[in-house]
DNA sequence: GTTATTGCAAACAATTTGCACCCAC
DNA sequence: GTGGGTGCAAATTGTTTGCAATAAC
């Protein structure tokens, strides 16, 4: 059913999971999605999204970035983003088009890797930083 | 002293974490730092490594990328790596060459930002995962 | 009936913070 | 003397784990 070679199918949470992944337009922490899907599933547990959104990950179906405050944010494969990041007051740009997007395929050849997706951050001083001096 | 427009000079502490870092090959974790670093500094503490190298990457001298378990590690900026990581064995292979080195001049103009380093990673299963089937 | 998934609570581990002490200037 | 850097211990927080109850097939 997924281009993993997973077999197995997913639960009627990790559908709900994704659907809820597919609608927002940037990656969220599990700790949002775990809110957003409470007010549907009242008794949903936070462990089970942590261990269905590692399903979704091995799945392919769904990436993991790391925020500049340090929390995993998920959010679907098809709509990833790319940043610029001031590594002193943590304000970012987004990039339009992703650099990398094409490399993917020659890194599957060559590394005989079936690639889901990638990460791809830029960090440093943004305009203003650079003249803030401290 | 540094390109960043901070003033502040780098405590002898701080010297030592970036001598540290630039002789080992690889990105390292905070804690393997600290480690490293006890041998010749018996009291130095935890803190103060997780303190000083926030300060030697807002002075663009390091870079954190973070690690499929969920650490970060941390290396100078000169030899960053990149890698191709599976996702079930977490297996990786590293990536020759930046792809993306060149694009920091180009963003830079483009957003007027200083950019200190970059992180890129691709994700997926490598050639026998994906012939597992589980 | 068997197996995988879930919810809850407890555990965990990396990182951060508060504060008193100490050093450099 | 003043301000920043440091060590220590405690606190914080995101994430993971163990296990009994539940749902899927």
């Amino acid at each position: 059913m997924s281009s993993t070679g997973l077999t197995t199918r997913l639960t009627p949470h990790q559908n709900q999971m994704l659907k809820a992944l597919e609608m927002c337009d940037g990656a969220i922490s599990a700790q949002d999605l775990h809110i957003r899907l409470c007010s549907d599933y009242k008794t949903l547990g936070l462990a089970t999204v942590y261990r269905g959104l590692e399903v979704l990950k091995l799945h392919g179906l769904v990436q993991s970035r790391i925020s500049i405050k340090g929390e995993f944010l998920y959010g679907t494969v098809q709509k990833h983003q790319h940043y610029v990041t001031c590594l002193r007051c943590h304000e970012s740009i987004t990039i339009d088009d992703c650099p990398v997007c094409k490399l993917e395929a020659e890194l599957e050849q060559k590394f005989s890797f079936k690639v889901f997706f990638h990460t791809l951050d830029f960090f440093g001083l943004c305009v203003f930083c650079q003249a803030t001096d401290a």
